[in-house]
RNA sequence: GGUGUCGUGGCCGAGUGGCUAGGCAGUGGUCUGCAACACCAUCUACAGCGGUUCGAAUCCGCUCGACACCUCCA
């Protein structure tokens, strides 16, 4: 029987506002769709909180056994610049500042965004399939809506009708606006659109001769429109009604607005059962912002090469930080936040790594199953892994009284205690342990054993000097030694 | 201006009517040749004002403050 049969997950619904219980539309199977990056730069890292935040929604939904199919997108045909017809598209525009083909910066940029999710432990979604090679299935979709009356066409570009669309259906539902409203507060951008009205938004756009990226359609040559691509690709993978969509909170209006309202004129349902939306990442306090300089990026954060931070900070302990709060919250990204978590994150691995030499004994003096079932419930309650977190914490002190003889728990329960802490820290949190061997981690302790060996003769015969050059010298090379009554140990700073 | 979110102890950050979340820092202790590490203990807050209630951080109202979206933005 699988996890999640015994297991009830309540998820945010942003589009009611509720926690409302999960229930997929093919039991056992859950359809997600993320939307992915724009690859026309080194990826964002509030997008990254963003994708790590779903990493651990579809970690634990793979974790309860459902059979997931998530579905995150590159976006490589990039985005217009702006508004207007002689809009730019971005990645058109930074490939010409750098004298190159579009695709090589496309190329670029995902293999650094697959890098830097790597380095992260993140899990490869189900499917990462790209706006240019579904530019059929694109023009299709707006086909469909202009046959279906919400679409028209201008000057080779093709526009939703939002107005004629309201009359029938409800544009703004997702992010509780009015049309009223939005048409009176609509910035008039330069009068020479070809659109009906403001509200409206490209479906296909023309492409000028100086355009690079183009492709052919009914209308002439040009790209598709920035919503679009979400609801071509969404629907074919996964379906025209699937369960969960997520993605940033500025997500949210206009772009899976327009998904909606694409999804309902194209295919006459609304697409998704659960919007999740995952709040911003801060700096400091401020909205990260290339403006005001105010932003680090992925690799500046990993190597500690910024203006922001002391330090170089792990994987691990990015990804402790992050699901030490909320993905509704807003997080604020700073040093001494940082530095918290990663004591933290410290502290549990040296639990988990402490259980496995336990003893059992003949009593529990702690009840584990009813404190595994609470972690679960931390989880099912939304994904609240700062919960979670805390009840590992709990466990750890668990761990510190079990191996000081002040609790015990038979064989049957420890092996729970162990596997539930392993499950959740690095199968649901996907965080990685510090101490995790690899090949040449033999080689280092067995050199340091020798150290060790050679300090404490010293320290036997109160050569102190020797003794504290030994661990000195050590630790200046990241390794620390650690003194106790069994015996010296030591752990290595990644 | 419109729409929405939020203000929790030194810091971060959960929690939605009564039962000390948790982490970090600090303090006291255990351990140690001294340390570090680790472990144990401890610190009890909910922006302000009013209201509802036997009881409110949690509900309602107002005030102040912060933020987001409305325009590319993750």
């Amino acid at each position: 029987m699988p996890l999640y049969d015994s297991q009830t997950i309540k998820i945010y619904n942003s589009l009611t506002g509720e926690k409302e219980v999960f229930a997929p539309i093919t039991e056992g199977n859950v359809g997600m769709y993320v939307c992915g990056p724009t690859v026309y730069s080194n990826v964002h890292l509030g997008n990254v909180r963003t994708f790590m935040s779903f990493d651990m929604v579809y970690r634990y939904l793979k974790h309860l056994g459902y059979k997931v199919r998530y579905v995150r997108n590159i976006t490589d045909a990039g985005h217009l610049e702006n508004d207007a017809d002689s809009g730019e598209d971005k990645i058109t525009k930074k490939a010409r500042l750098e004298q190159i083909e579009p695709m090589e910066v496309v190329q670029r940029y995902t293999l650094d965004f697959h890098n830097v999710l790597k380095t992260l432990n993140f899990l490869p979604p189900s499917i990462e399939p790209t706006a240019t090679g579904h530019i059929i299935e694109q023009i299709e979709l707006v086909k469909t809506i202009i046959d279906n009356g919400f679409a028209y066409v201008v000057n080779g570009s093709v526009y939703f009708d939002v107005h004629k669309f309201n009359k029938v259906k409800e544009y703004g539902k997702l992010s509780k606006r009015k049309l009223e409203d939005l048409i009176h507060n609509t910035r008039v951008l330069d009068g020479q659109s070809d659109k009906k009205n403001p509200q409206d938004f490209a479906l296909w756009k023309r492409a000028e001769p100086q355009h690079i990226m183009r492709w052919p359609s009914p209308w002439g040559d040009g790209f598709p429109g920035w919503h679009l691509e979400c609801t071509a690709m969404s629907t074919k993978y996964l379906g025209d009604k699937f369960d969960i969509h997520g993605g940033g909170m500025d997500l949210k209006f206009p772009h899976h607005e327009c998904e909606i309202a694409q999804n309902e004129a194209a295919k006459g349902c609304s697409p998704v059962n659960y919007w999740m939306h995952a709040n911003m990442l801060h700096l400091n306090g401020q909205r990260m912002a290339k403006s005001t300089g105010n932003t680090v990026n992925p690799h500046e954060l990993l190597s500690g090469d910024n203006d922001f931070f002391s330090k170089a900070y792990s994987p691990s302990v990015i990804r402790f930080f992050n699901a030490q709060s909320s993905y509704r919250s807003i997080l604020d990204l700073t040093d001494d936040g940082l530095l918290a978590s990663e004591k933290g994150y410290n502290r549990l691995m040296e639990a988990i790594n402490t259980l496995d030499t336990l003893n059992s004994g003949n009593v529990s003096t702690f009840n584990v199953s009813e404190w595994r079932q609470k972690c679960y419930d931390a989880m099912n309650d939304d994904f609240n892994s700062p919960i979670l977190i805390a009840h590992l914490f709990e466990a750890s002190k668990l761990v510190n009284q079990i191996k000081n003889n002040k609790a015990s728990l038979t064989s049957n329960d420890l092996e729970i205690l162990k596997k539930t802490m392993n499950d959740f820290a690095f199968n649901v949190l996907g965080l990685v342990n510090v101490v995790k061997e690899d090949s040449s981690a033999d080689k280092l302790s067995g050199a340091v054993e020798i150290l060790i060996n050679l300090r404490n003769e010293a320290r036997q015969n109160k050569d102190f000097a020797l003794s504290d050059k030994i661990r000195n010298e050590l630790a200046d090379v990241g390794i620390q030694l650690k003194d106790s009554r069994e015996g010296t140990t030591f752990t290595t700073n990644n």
